[in-house]
DNA sequence: GACGAAATTACACATTGTGCACTTTTCTTG
DNA sequence: CAAGAAAAGTGCACAATGTGTAATTTCGTC
């Protein structure tokens, strides 16, 4: 039952998220500024400074899934059809995403909530998306044969339209499935420069 | 000679653009992240502690103008015309900010740069507009009559727009004036998504 | 089971950011 | 102008962050 790695990956990828979890878990039983390294380190067992092993910090444990979502994003644009324009192709990511985005969604909620509150957690996940960005447009570079800034110009388009979804979602009422806000956003962003 | 406001002020202010001035000098002779807040008071002549009831960090002190520039692009915003449409209004915007916008570019250049090199100063740079979004987010809807998520998601476009060209800008060689750069990434940013 | 690599840990250290009490400077008012 | 109020600057202490380094433990492999 050697499932797909060592031991030793496995173990380190349980504990990554572990320490995202526990993350989460204190923050929002304590607030995110009352919780200190030590105090996750401790709840998932290890040293504080193993805790520096795993994550730069704080911000980056609680937005571990974050990170692993968009990237899982960017795989899902490679994996799309090479015809498929990539505005659709782009479009089409985020569906091939609904299954596994439905159920965390509580996740999605209280992390953007954080982060609304707690400017440090704002700034780190923005510039993870920001290198995410430029992974996207090197995915849509690769689709769209013509060079120059259209590749960027989307990807940044694109990830900005998510990000203002999100937002959009969590101040909604009634709640809508959030595939249904990107749906919105997306279409939005695609006329609105024309009025 | 009074000059519109208090003394009191005047010299808070004079320290604020010493403290930048000085972290941008140090920044740039030292590397960003080998230059400490105890080495920018010093050679302002403040103390450690002063220089924290001026910035919360040495990325806000560098990124300063960088804030105050977004702030007068907001100004300006609202100060367009009413009958204008929003797009139009935001890139007129722009040109308006043209001759305060030559003058200082190198400092726009090394700005940019540090920010690329330095996760720290990407991140709250990219913080700071987020909350400037908000606020021309305020503006646009002020002026587009019909509510909803259109003034939200120009708002977003124009100051991802704003970001990619002054990122493009800096890779390009040889150099264009700024606003050139932005109003090729303003034109790609609405015709993009048909293709 | 033993060896070598990788992970964990303890320790030390420079730095950050903040609360608090105290001093100095500036503004205002009589 | 003098005196007191208000605001800005300072020194000190303290909790917390990150990081280098060297020992120690754990794990994969032979």
């Amino acid at each position: 039952m050697d499932n797909s790695m060592g031991l030793r990956e496995r173990k380190k990828a349980a504990t990554r998220q572990a320490l995202h979890e526990a993350t989460l878990r204190l923050s929002l039983a304590h607030g995110f500024d009352h919780v200190t390294v030590e105090a996750i380190a401790d709840a998932v067992g290890i040293s504080r400074r193993t805790f520096f092993n795993y994550f730069g910090g704080k911000e980056d444990a609680l937005l571990y899934r974050d990170e692993q979502q968009t990237q899982a994003l960017v795989r899902n644009v490679r994996n799309r059809p090479p015809e498929e324009p990539a505005w659709t192709a782009l479009r089409a990511a985020v569906h091939d995403m609904r299954d596994s985005l439905d159920n965390p969604d509580r996740e999605l909620a209280v992390r953007t909530r954080l982060a609304q509150k707690h400017p440090s957690l704002l700034a780190r996940q923005l510039a993870n998306h920001s290198a995410l960005e430029n992974d996207l447009t090197l995915a849509v570079a690769e689709r769209a044969h013509p060079p120059g800034v259209r590749p960027h110009v989307l990807a940044a388009a694109f990830l900005t339209s998510l990000r203002l979804a999100a937002q959009m979602w969590l101040t909604e009422e009634p709640v809508r499935p959030p595939v249904e806000v990107m749906d919105e956003i997306l279409d939005e962003m695609a006329s609105s420069f024309h009025a």
